[in-house]
DNA sequence: TTATAAAAAGACATAGAGGTCTTTTTATAT
DNA sequence: ATATAAAAAGACCTCTATGTCTTTTTATAA
């Protein structure tokens, strides 16, 4: 459903989450170890979420990623948006340029349905709510 | 979610069932104009769909595409499984490479809800049905 | 039995996602 | 001030999805 892009900024978000919980920012090489991600490419990914200001970063020695607010709930919409592009969750199931309520394609009303069930889920889950999910022990991001 | 290349077979498939119905074997280069795809595609995609036996074709003239068995429904996901392969509905949402109910990421239990109804979806609905919906006049393919 | 109309096949082209390498900029510690 | 450690930036590379063009094969009609 999701590429690959989506799904290292997801798991690297998480994982810089966790780790300024313990007050530490980690760099892109550390992240994308951490995360099992292409090293540089992690690093293209993060630069692409800070400007997105999904996240924040500090050049130099001692800096790294890192919230700048961390109480600020971040869905995994909002990535998704970020990574794949606003029109992921309008756009019609059976790939027809026309397809609305008046004039539908034969998928429309069950396709609405699958789309809605994924865009309420992924509006529900966030960075902090995936990270303390992992912090309690009741997930894994396979290498914490 | 589904790739350009499985909407364009269904989406053809779907146009060949119509056709049959009126005893017709539509070729390649009709298909592509009827559901808007590119031609040369649209016959490399139909080859695949011919080799996976989901629809068969006869040379020379006269030829065209058609179903041998037109009472035999098949179902969007055996199309989808054909075009995407076989591990479509069961990779890891969140991209780990090692993720099951002992072991699950974050996003498992959330994420297989979506994935099911999806699935389920796709196995209702056949080309036959979507067909059916064409010719009653409740959706259309945006040409007929 | 030959011309024709169709799919099949194969070689090639293009665009975008995914990925790497090198250089530049910037903050900090010494 | 200077060395160092970090992200940012930019030029490239690779692979896959998507798409085109040309030639070959085959069934049918004339």
């Amino acid at each position: 459903m999701l590429g690959k892009t989506t799904e290292y900024a997801i798991r690297a978000l998480v994982y810089i989450y966790i780790q300024n919980m313990e007050r530490e920012r980690p760099g892109f090489k550390e992240i994308a170890k951490m995360i099992d991600s292409p090293e540089q490419f992690t690093g293209k990914v993060l630069q692409n979420l800070a400007r997105a200001e999904l996240v924040s970063s500090m050049k130099g020695r001692g800096g790294g990623f890192f919230f700048n607010e961390p109480t600020n709930p971040i869905t995994l919409f909002k990535v998704i948006e970020a990574i794949e592009g606003k029109e992921y969750f309008s756009k019609c199931g059976f790939g027809l340029k026309r397809c609305d309520a008046n004039n539908p394609c034969p998928l429309h009303d069950d396709y609405a349905h699958v789309r809605d069930s994924f865009f309420k889920m992924v509006n529900e889950k966030t960075i902090q709510s995936l990270a303390n999910k992992i912090n309690k022990r009741e997930a894994t991001l396979n290498r914490l």
